[in-house]
DNA sequence: GATAGACTATCTACTGATAGGTATTTATAT
DNA sequence: ATATAAATACCTATCAGTAGATAGTCTATC
């Protein structure tokens, strides 16, 4: 793994468990192995680091996601499999989704950043709806919606009562 | 409005703007036209300041919300009021939850404001619970657990699209 | 004269960012 | 093949700005 990727990581962790400002170039350097001026060198401004954070993010998800259509032709629902990898977020990572947690703090983040952030919501949303339309839903664009809201509300109440119990009611 | 009033509503907005690092107190001194080392007289610690931002934030909420059985004694569904609660805060204050926020950074935050945090989301869930029972839901609790995470997930996608119909749409 | 609510002045720690230097590797031109 | 140029990935040193917090002082009110 690379210096930079290192940076990423480390810096993926500290905002998914207190968002933007969670982390700091100093910490990051440290953690990593160098010094703090050197990871301006990878990211020129704290707002490129955010910003690329957020876009490997979303593809990162997408792309272990699958195609919607693919997952039917296997016979499973492509919804459940969605939740599955939300409930993984939750449970493996203990931590909240990083899109979510920006998408909260929205106002106060940099244009770079929200931009990204608007885009994992916007593939997420494009993604549940060619799933619900396989379903059959009536639909689709509020199905889709309403999916991510409540899988993304779920997460948020779980980690603010720190009891994922409640995740597994919600998706019931 | 006392000045200690004042530094709480202005807290309360910059809170529900970016989270629990999106305002210092030098920021709220000056808004309120008095000095940083005077806002250590009213809350001695940041920390302070949060927890007793989130415990009058809750308790304004729920003395706002009322009794879901007065409610329903008045021929309203109290679900549809609370969602109304919700709807208003997004659109009237063009804000997020203060602890939809919060709870989401809840692991970077001082005990204290994480214990309000808690304290606000188990209050809604009874408040909630009580409401589905009298509506005769076969199971209130998850029912209670499923309606708040979907009010604060659509608000965080709401906010992170800067688009307040996806609200509309999963509440519908 | 005691308390409340402000003040001035100051502290240490940390923030993102910049300038400029040092090896090391890679690519190009002679 | 060798000299030169350029890009890579780090470094030291430092900056101005901001953070939360504290000690001690002043003043008005009760």
């Amino acid at each position: 793994m690379t210096k930079k990727e290192a940076l990423l990581k480390v810096a993926e962790d500290k905002v998914r468990l207190g968002g933007y400002d969670n982390f700091s170039f100093r910490e990051l350097a440290e953690e990593v192995g160098i010094k703090s001026a050197s990871v301006h060198y990878h990211f020129p401004t704290k707002a490129d680091l955010g910003a690329e954070l957020a876009h490997q993010y979303t593809d990162n998800f997408l792309t272990a996601l699958g195609d919607p259509l693919a997952i039917q032709s296997e016979g499973k629902n492509p919804i459940d499999v969605y939740t599955q990898f939300f409930r993984n977020a939750l449970l493996t990572d203990n931590k909240m989704c990083l899109c979510g947690l920006l998408g909260a703090q929205g106002e106060s983040l940099p244009d770079k950043v929200r931009n990204e952030v608007k885009r994992f919501f916007t593939k997420n949303i494009e993604w549940l709806k060619e799933a619900h339309a396989a379903n059959g839903e009536s639909d689709p664009n509020q199905a889709a919606i309403t999916t991510v809201s409540l899988l993304e509300g779920a997460m948020m109440i779980s980690k603010a009562l720190d009891d994922s119990s409640h995740f597994e009611l919600a998706t019931q």
